[in-house]
RNA sequence: GCUCCCAUCGUCUAGAGGCCUAGGACACAGCCCUCUCAAGGCUGGUACGAGGGUUCGAAUCCCUCUGGGAGCGCCA
C-alpha cells in the first residue's frame, strides 16, 4: 500500500507571514490533506530571543483565512507533538546524547570570537567559512580541561571528510554535493537550544513527513540534513525546492523587509479565494486560464507543473482575481465583505440592496465610501469633462427630466421614453447627462437599477441642481 | 571568495530538436457590444540575455560569459 503522503509547514514565528510563505504553505497543504493525505504545522521557535508568541497566533490566523486547515499543529496533538519546538527539548536530548554517543557528534568549545576571526582568515584566503575542526579530534582531557575553565560547549555534527551525498530534488530532479563542501554544523547551542539544521530535520522525520517543500534557500542545506537522519538511522523525508518570491523590484519577499504580508492583503479586502487562484498560478501552471473554486485548487495542482526560476509578485494580476472574486460573491457574502463599509443605521435589507447594485463596481471595501454618497448624501464636485456633458445637455434638458421623473417615477425605461419624446434626444446623448447628474459620475451600474436606489428627493434635487447651474 | 540554483513578452508562463514566421493569461492600445464602467467578443504591439559549439535543423542539447538568487551562522 502506497504510504500516506505527509506535508508540512514549519513557520517561525519571527513575523508576520508573507505571500511567499503563504504560497510553500498552500502548496504543501494541496500536495498533503487537499490530496487525501495530511497536512500539518509545526512552529519553529526554537530560538528564544526572536519573535514572539503574537506571530504565531497571527500566522495561524492568516493561514487559517486562506482557506489551510491542519490535521495536527500546536492547537492540535495527534499524539507526534507536541508542536512547538520550544516544547521538544526532552525529545532532542535522547538525539543529541545518541549521536555524541555513536562518534557523529561532538562538543565544540570554541567561542564566538574565536569562531568568527577563523571565519575572516577563511574569507581573506578566498576560502569559504566553514568550521575550522579546532575542537573536531579534543581527547577526554582535553575537553575537560576546557570544560574546567568554564565553557559551555556547543554540540557539532562530523560531516564525513569524504563522499558525495546525491539526492533526489521533488521540483529541480537530482542533485549532488560533494561532503567536503560542507563543515561541522551545530546542533545544540552552547545555551543548550537546538539548531534548525538539527529540530527542523528530526521533527520532520519524527512527525512522519513524507514530502518537505520549503524556499529555495534551503536547497544548499538539505545535504546537511540529509547526512544528520541518516547517522540517526531516521526516515528521511524527500524535500522539494521551490523558486523564491521576489517583489516588482527583483529583490526577495521577507518579513525583515516588510513584504506584502497575508494580513495586510486581508485588511485591505482581498479576498481569501483571490489571493488562493493568484497563488496557484504563481511560479506553478496547469491551472486553466479561468477562475477556480478553492475546493478545485488540489485537483490543479501538480508538483511538475511548478517552475525552477523566481517569480515576481504582480499586483495587476492579483487584482485581476480579485475582481473575479467579487464577482462571484452571493449577496451575502458580499454584504459580509463590506459590513464595516456601510452605515450602521442600514437595514440588512439595505446592506443587501447596495451589496447587490454595486457588487460588479467595487474592488475593495474601502471603494464603498465613492458610492455612499450617490446614495444618500451630497456628490463631490464634478470632473471638468463631465461638467461639460452637462452643459451641452443645457437646462432644458434637465427642466424635462425632472417632470418626466414626476410623471414616470424611478422607471428608467419609461423616463427614457417619455424624455426622448421631449427632447428628441436618445442613447448617450440622453442617458450620459442623466447619469452625470443623478450620480456625480460616467460609470457604474445600469442606470435601471441605480435611479430606483436614490431617494426621490435628492433625485428631484439634483435635476434641479443640473438645471439651474447648466 | 568558494559552492549551488536560475534565465522565453512589462508580469505569470507554454515550450521536453523540426508541430514555433514562439502559444495563452494579466496589463496596455484600438474596435465591437452597450446609457457608462465592468463583463464579453475581436484586433494589435512587445520575448527566446550574449557568444561559441553539436546537428540537415536549437527557445529546446553542450561550453563560456553576463545577469539574478541562495548557501557557506552557537538565525530560521
Amino acid at each position: 500500500m502506497e504510504p500516506i503522503t505527509v506535508t508540512r509547514f514549519a513557520p517561525s514565528p519571527t513575523g508576520a507571514l508573507h505571500l511567499g510563505n503563504a504560497r510553500t504553505a498552500l502548496f504543501s497543504f494541496l500536495l498533503g490533506r487537499a490530496s487525501g493525505g495530511r497536512f500539518i504545522l509545526r512552529i519553529e521557535d526554537s530560538d528564544r530571543g526572536r519573535g514572539g508568541p503574537e506571530f504565531i497566533v497571527s500566522q495561524l490566523a492568516d493561514l487559517a483565512w486562506l482557506g489551510l486547515s491542519w490535521d495536527a499543529g500546536p492547537d492540535r496533538d495527534d499524539g507526534r507533538g507536541p508542536y512547538r519546538q520550544s516544547e521538544r527539548g526532552p525529545i532532542y536530548d535522547g538525539l543529541y546524547e545518541k549521536l555524541e554517543f555513536e562518534g557523529y557528534a561532538y562538543p565544540c568549545y570554541c567561542t564566538p570570537l574565536e569562531l568568527d576571526v577563523a571565519r575572516r582568515a577563511q574569507l581573506a584566503a578566498s576560502q569559504p567559512p566553514r568550521y575550522p575542526g579546532t575542537c573536531r579530534g579534543l581527547d577526554s582531557a582535553a575537553r575537560a580541561a576546557r570544560a574546567a575553565e568554564g565553557r559551555q560547549p556547543a554540540l557539532r555534527f562530523r560531516v564525513p571528510d569524504a563522499g558525495v551525498i546525491e539526492f533526489e530534488d521533488l521540483v529541480r530532479g537530482p542533485q549532488s554535493v560533494a561532503a567536503a563542501t560542507l563543515g561541522d554544523f551545530v546542533l545544540r547551542r552552547a545555551d543548550g537550544g537546538p539548531m534548525f539544521f538539527f529540530c527542523n530535520a528530526v521533527d520532520d522525520s519524527l512527525m512522519d513527513v513524507t514530502q518537505v517543500l520549503r524556499g529555495d534557500d534551503h536547497l544548499s542545506n538539505t545535504p546537511r540534513q540529509l547526512l544528520l537522519l541518516q547517522a540517526l538511522k531516521m526516515p528521511v523525508p524527500r524535500y522539494g525546492h521551490l523558486p523564491l518570491l521576489l517583489d516588482a523590484s527583483g529583490a526577495p519577499l521577507s518579513k525583515r523587509r516588510g513584504s506584502t504580508t497575508v494580513g495586510e492583503l486581508r485588511e485591505r479586502g482581498y479576498l481569501a479565494a483571490a489571493v488562493g487562484n493568484y497563488l496557484l498560478r504563481l511560479g506553478h501552471t496547469g491551472a486553466p486560464d479561468q477562475w477556480v473554486e478553492p475546493a478545485e485548487f488540489a485537483r490543479n495542482f501538480s508538483l511538475d507543473r511548478l517552475g525552477r526560476a523566481p517569480a515576481h509578485f504582480d499586483a495587476a494580476q492579483l487584482d485581476h482575481w480579485q475582481r473575479e472574486a467579487v464577482r462571484r460573491l452571493t449577496p451575502e457574502q458580499a454584504v459580509h465583505w463590506l459590513d464595516a463599509e456601510l452605515p450602521a443605521d442600514w437595514s440588512g435589507q439595505q446592506r443587501l440592496e447596495f451589496a447587490g447594485l454595486l457588487q460588479g463596481n467595487l474592488l475593495f471595501p474601502a471603494d464603498t465610501a465613492d458610492w455612499l454618497p450617490v446614495l444618500r448624501g451630497d456628490l463631490p464636485p464634478l470632473t471638468a469633462e463631465d461638467s461639460s456633458v452637462l452643459a451641452e445637455a443645457g437646462p432644458a434638458f434637465f427642466e424635462a427630466a425632472l417632470t418626466a421623473y414626476h410623471e414616470v417615477g424611478a422607471d428608467v425605461g419609461a423616463l427614457g421614453r417619455e424624455l426622448k419624446q421631449r427632447t428628441g434626444r436618445k442613447g448617450a446623448a440622453l442617458f450620459m447627462p442623466l447619469r452625470i447628474a443623478l450620480t456625480g459620475r460616467h460609470d457604474g451600474p445600469e442606470l435601471a437599477a441605480l435611479l430606483p436606489a436614490i431617494p426621490a428627493a435628492l433625485v428631484r434635487a439634483r435635476l434641479t441642481g443640473a438645471a439651474r447651474a447648466h
